[in-house]
DNA sequence: GAGCGTACTTGTACAATGTAAGGCTGTCAA
DNA sequence: TTGACAGCCTTACATTGTACAAGTACGCTC
C-alpha cells in the first residue's frame, strides 16, 4: 500500500537501464560529455552513484548504452523515409537517410565523440547500416563496392564527420590565434589570400561563419556519393 | 665539478619542453593514450611529475604540443616531395603527402585521437596545410574550391579517418559479436550475403582481415581526389 | 668566498573520478 | 515466520590532474 502511494507520489520511480540510459543522454545533453560521470548521472536520477552499477556494468557499457540510444534515435527519424527503387534514386535515399543522422548529432553534439570511441557495434547501429546495404544493392551495386562505400562514407554515414580544430562552441578563441598567424605570415603567404577570397565570397551569409557546416558536410556527402555512382555504372 | 660529472654519468639531463614532449610521444607509443598521465610521463623521465608543470601549462598543453610534434614529424616525412607543377600532377602531389602522413599515423596509432581533440591549429598545422593550398593553386583551383576540398578531406588530410567500431587490436572481440549477429538474423539478411560475398573476394589475403585499413583508405581518397578533379576542370 | 636572486625541481595535499566490497531493506515464496 | 533475492546504499580506495609552498642549485655581484 505504502508502496503504491510512493508509486505515486515519490518521482522516485525505481531505476532501469532505460531510464538510466535517457538520463544519461539528458545530461550529456546539457552539460557535455564532461559532466556525464556516473555521480553527476546518479544524481539527476535522484540515486546513489553505486545503485547505477546495478543495471550497467561499468561506465563503458553505459557509453554502449548511450551509443544505442543515439543510433535508435537515428532509426526513428528515418523511419518514414522511402526506400530507394532502383538506380535513379539511390543517391536520395543514401542522401536523406544520412542528413536524418545529423540532425540527430545536432541535437546531441557529444554523440560523435562516444560513437568514436566504441569498438562494438550495436544491434541499432546493425539494422541502420543494413538499411543501407539494400539501398546499395537497390541501386546495383556490388557487395564489394558496397563495401567500399560504407567504409568511404565513415563516419559521415552516422551523420558527422569530425571537423579537426573546431573550438569549443562559446569560447572565443579562434581555430587559428591571431598571433601565430601574424606570426608566420611570411610562411604562409597563401593563407593571406585565401582567407580573404573565401570570406568574400558570402559576405551577408556571416552568422554561419565562413565556414557552414551545413553546406561543407553536404559538399562533401554529395562528393562521395557521385564518385560512388560512377563506379557503380563503371561497374 | 660534482656537477659536471653528473651532467655526464647521470642520465638526468636537464629537463625541457622538448624532452618532455618526445617522452610524451614515446610513452604514448608503447602504452597507448591511457598510458600518457603526467605521473607515467614523469616517471619516464625519471623527474616528479609537478617538475613537468614548469614547461608544460597543464596537460591540454602537453597534448597541444605532443600534435604538433607529430604533425612536425610529418613535415619532415614530406620535406623531399616533388610540388605539384601544373593541373596534372596536382593529384599525385597531394597523394603522395596524404599517404605519407598515413604512414605518421600508422607509427602513432594514438595520435588521431590528440588531433581530433585539439581545438586550434599549431604552426606545424598550418604550415602543411599551406602546403596544400599550394598543390590546389597550381593545379588551377580557386580558393573557394580549395577550401569545400580542405573540408572535405576533413582527418583525411592528416592521414587518417577515425575507423568506427574498430575493436582494439589485440583484443580478440570483432566489431559485431558473433551472437549479436545470429540473433539479428533475421532482421539483417543482406548482412550473410554480405560478409559471405567480400570474404570470397580476396581469401589469399587474409592477414590484413578482410578490411584492408590501407586499401580502403586509398579507395576513399582517391574517391575524393578524382571528385575534386572533375569540379576543378568544371571549374 | 659570502650573499643573493633566478631558474628549476620537489613534497605534500586535495578534489574529482570510477568502482570494489559488503550492508541494508523491502517483497515474495515456501 | 523465515529465508532468499532484487534493488539500492554506505564506505572506502586507487588513480588522475594540479594548487601551493618549500626546497635546491647555479651564476652574479660585492
Amino acid at each position: 500500500m505504502t508502496a503504491e502511494i510512493s508509486q505515486e507520489t515519490n518521482p522516485r520511480r525505481p531505476l532501469n537501464r532505460e531510464r538510466i540510459l535517457a538520463a544519461a543522454v539528458a545530461v550529456a545533453d546539457d552539460g557535455g560529455l564532461d559532466a556525464l560521470t556516473m555521480r553527476g548521472l546518479a544524481e539527476a536520477l535522484d540515486v546513489e552513484a553505486m545503485s547505477l552499477y546495478y543495471h550497467v556494468a561499468n561506465k563503458e557499457a553505459l557509453l554502449d548504452g548511450v551509443a544505442e540510444v543515439v543510433v535508435e534515435e537515428i532509426l526513428d527519424e528515418i523511419a518514414d523515409l522511402p526506400g530507394a527503387t532502383g538506380a535513379d534514386d539511390w543517391k536520395e535515399a543514401m542522401r536523406s537517410r544520412i542528413l536524418s543522422a545529423r540532425q540527430v548529432m545536432l541535437r546531441h553534439k557529444w554523440a560523435p565523440w562516444v560513437l568514436e570511441s566504441r569498438t562494438t557495434m550495436n544491434g541499432a547501429v546493425l539494422r541502420y547500416y543494413h538499411g543501407f546495404l539494400e539501398i546499395f544493392r537497390a541501386g546495383g551495386m556490388s557487395y564489394d563496392l558496397a563495401h567500399h562505400a560504407m567504409h568511404a562514407l565513415g563516419s559521415r554515414a552516422l551523420g558527422f564527420s569530425q571537423e579537426l580544430f573546431d573550438p569549443s562552441p562559446g569560447s572565443d578563441d579562434e581555430a587559428v590565434s591571431e598571433e601565430l598567424f601574424a606570426q608566420m605570415a611570411t610562411e604562409i603567404p597563401l593563407f593571406l589570400e585565401f582567407m580573404e577570397a573565401v570570406a568574400h565570397d558570402d559576405p551577408e551569409d556571416q552568422t554561419l561563419g565562413w565556414c557552414d557546416d551545413k553546406s561543407e558536410f553536404e559538399f562533401a556527402l554529395d562528393l562521395m556519393l557521385d564518385g560512388l555512382d560512377r563506379l557503380r555504372i563503371a561497374g
